[in-house]
DNA sequence: TTCTTCGTGATACGACCGTACCATCATGTT
DNA sequence: AACATGATGGTACGGTCGTATCACGAAGAA
């Protein structure tokens, strides 16, 4: 037998190539043999790992939530260990902006799988719709959580702020992916929300 | 001479026949013979009245941005002359939501011509992003002028909120298209916020 | 009436795309 | 050593797409 290369590496190798190409010239124009000249192998070898199209797309799909998820975990260890829940809410939205280049193609590649996905049952069978969903929850819990210890307006409701925030990143995200909005100004607006939500603590100590 | 037919009433024509089965196959599948094909008309004719399919789908994304605003000054029109700013900002939030099908149309076409936008600079060159802007500064306008009447907590920032409220509709608009979220949720989260925005006023006549 | 020009149809062309087929090489196994 | 099999390359096929070309009818102008 020859090599017995590993394949999900491989393929790994191809999907990511397949990320770089949508990237750069959007997810409608890439084709089988881009993703093999991007990944430096031959069109019969993305056939071979493959087999057709539409798998090679659900599979890239599938790598860039992957990796995304990763990218989230990554921010919220990078502000340290049990961090505020105003902290993590923060990390959790400010990261699904499209600020540096790994951001603003997965943004931009989810939002083209996502308009796909309404016309393409393939598609729309696929579970990354639910994703969301699984943000809705975990910053619903967090802003539970925060008013329960009493570090958020116990007036407001959890999912419905949840909802918004979640909505106005991914919209703000979108135009920032089309020049129309800066970084500077969805963060703004983001931390303005967080600010009205999380009510400061009002029993520190007193200046002297 | 023939006929002499109207060039401009034409090419409405055609530009809705794309509309029509770009929002039932997606913006990505429809060709100069899908559109021919539903505008009842041969591909020559297409192809006369436009030349090269950029310049169709250009016209197409023109024809729906003018469709879309008709809507909406529709919509503002229907919910009485005079009508607050609460109600008016209420008007043209609900509008952009896909509720019925030509919303739903609009929103999906709107979505795929703003991502290809990224990569097709012939796309980007085209004012449909200075679109949301104009929005962006109705509504904070409309906020800042119900501020000053006090119909509106004057201590939020009109624009900061106006952007919060499109980027929330647009985003909750896209859930819906993909099926995540029903309209009732969203038209909730956006009533919520109105709520907060517009305090209603508390010079009332007492209770008696 | 004749002619010019606009509108319309049918069809062909070249390019590209996804897929399938065939050949070859390398490497474990027997 | 012979062989079986996994990995890889090259290439061809059918289809579709956007565009170009050729041709004809019809109606206002001369």
């Amino acid at each position: 037998m020859p090599k017995r290369v590993d394949h999900e590496e491989r393929r790994g190798q191809i999907a990511e190539a397949l990320v770089r190409v949508a990237g750069r010239r959007g997810l409608h124009a890439v084709g089988m043999r881009d993703v093999a000249a991007e990944a430096g192998v031959s069109l019969r070898l993305v056939q071979y790992y493959f087999g057709t199209k539409e798998k090679l797309l659900l599979y890239g799909l599938q790598h860039l939530t992957d990796r995304f998820t990763e990218r989230v975990g990554a921010r919220l260890r990078a502000v340290g260990r049990d961090p505020g829940p105003r902290a993590t809410a923060e990390a959790l939205l400010l990261t699904s902006l499209p600020t540096d280049e790994e951001s603003r193609t997965f943004h931009l590649l989810y939002t083209s799988y996502a308009v796909l996905s309404v016309t393409d049952e393939a598609l729309a069978a696929q579970p990354f719709i639910a994703n969301p969903d699984a943000a809705e929850d975990a910053l619903a819990g967090l802003l539970r959580q925060a008013q329960e210890s009493g570090l958020a307006d116990p007036g407001v409701d959890a999912r419905t702020e949840a909802i918004g925030l979640l909505a106005m990143a991914a919209a703000m995200g979108t135009s920032i992916l089309v020049g129309q909005r800066g970084p500077e100004s969805a963060t703004e607006v983001l931390r303005h929300h967080l600010d009205r939500i999380f009510t400061p603590p009002d029993d520190g100590p007193p200046a002297p």
